[in-house]
DNA sequence: TACTTTGTTCAGTTATGATTGAACAGTATG
DNA sequence: CATACTGTTCAATCATAACTGAACAAAGTA
C-alpha cells in the first residue's frame, strides 16, 4: 500500500463511530463516506453495490490489496468478494497482481479502468443496434411509419457509437 | 394510428401463437419479438421491462395512442400502464397529446426521444463528478496517492461529458 | 500424513424493485 | 341523482439478483 494511512480500514473506523440511529449528523470519516458512496452510485448504475465500493476502496488505497484485506475491510463475505473481484477483472477495472512468496491473490486498478466502462456501454448500444437491424430486415416493408421511426432510431446510435468511439481513442490509447 | 395494420395487437396475436412449451422454433410475429427485445433491453439497462415494451409500441405504431390501449395491447395493468408512462414521460420521451371529444389520454412519441436517454446519463456522470468533487475537497490533502487518482477520474469524466454533451449538440437542437 | 490457508461454488436467505388488484377521486353522461 | 369511465395511489405479491454461510478443492506447511 502507497499510502502513509496504513491501515485505516472501513471495518475500524465503523468500529468506533457512534450509532447510526444517533442523534444529529454525524461527521462522518470522508474516507468511509466516498467508499460507501462509490457503491450507491454503483447500485444506481445497475452494478452490484459491493462492486463500486470495492472501486472506491482501490481509489483510496491504490497499491496492491489483498483479497482478503477487501473482505475484512468492507466487512463482507469472502464469497462476496470473489465474485464481485472476478467480475470487476473480467471487466479490466482491476487486475490480479502475483507477490512473490505469498499466496494470496492481490489486485489493483488496472492502468485505465475507466476505458472499460465506455467499452461496456458501446456494447449496449451495439447489441440494441443489432436488435433494429434485425426488426429492420423482418418487419413487413409496407409499415413505412414503422420503418421510418426504426431509421431515425438506428441513426441516433450510429451517431452515438461513432460518439463513444471517438471518445475511447481520445483517452487515449 | 398511422399504419395500416389496423389493429395488430400483442395480445392478440399471443392469443392466436402456440404454446411457448412448443416442440420447435416458433415463427414468432416479428413485431411482438421486436416489441418485446426492447423489454429485455431496457430491463438490462437498468429500465423496468414494460417501458421498454412502451416504448417498443411507439416505434412500431408511432400515432397517437391511447391509455386503455397500451394496457390492452401490451397485457398489463392499468396500474403498470400509469406509472411507466408517467416515468417516460417525465424522462421527456414520450408526450401526452390530447384529442378533441375524448375523455382518454393519448400519448405519442416524442420527436427526439433519445437525446433524453443522453441528458440522463450526462446527470449520472455529473453526480459522480460531484461525489468526486466532494472527495477531493474533504479527504486529508496528505494522500497524495489517493487524491492523484482522484483527479485521473475527474479527468476521465470531465472528458465524457463534454464529449456527451457534443453529441447532444450534433444531435440536433 | 494431518492441518492450515486461500479462493470458489452453490444452495439458501435477504433485499429491492417491478407488477398487480382493489380502492379511490374526478369527471362525464343519462 | 346514479352510473360508467378514466387514471392514480397504495398495500400486497412476485421476480430477480445481491449477498451469505458452509462445503469444498487446491496447495502449502508441519
Amino acid at each position: 500500500m502507497e499510502d502513509s494511512f496504513k491501515d485505516k480500514g472501513i471495518a475500524e473506523s465503523r468500529e468506533t463511530s457512534k450509532e447510526w440511529g444517533g442523534d444529529h449528523a454525524e461527521a462522518v470519516d470522508p474516507i468511509v463516506r466516498f467508499i460507501e458512496q462509490m457503491g450507491v452510485q454503483a447500485q444506481g448504475d445497475g452494478v452490484p453495490r459491493i462492486a463500486g465500493r470495492i472501486i472506491g476502496y482501490f481509489i483510496v488505497h491504490g497499491g496492491p490489496v489483498s483479497f482478503a484485506q477487501l473482505a475484512q475491510e468492507l466487512q463482507v463475505s469472502r464469497a462476496s468478494v470473489s465474485t464481485n473481484v472476478r467480475t470487476l477483472s473480467d471487466y479490466g477495472m482491476i487486475e490480479k497482481v502475483a507477490r512473490p512468496g505469498d499466496r494470496q491473490d492481490y489486485y489493483q486498478l488496472a492502468t485505465s479502468p475507466y476505458l472499460r466502462m465506455i467499452e461496456a456501454y458501446l456494447q449496449r448500444m451495439k447489441a440494441m443496434q443489432g436488435l433494429l437491424q434485425q426488426a429492420d430486415d423482418t418487419i413487413p416493408s409496407h409499415m413505412h411509419g414503422t420503418h421510418s421511426r426504426l431509421a431515425q432510431m438506428r441513426h441516433f446510435y450510429e451517431t452515438a457509437v461513432q460518439s463513444n468511439e471517438q471518445l475511447l481513442k481520445d483517452l487515449g490509447q
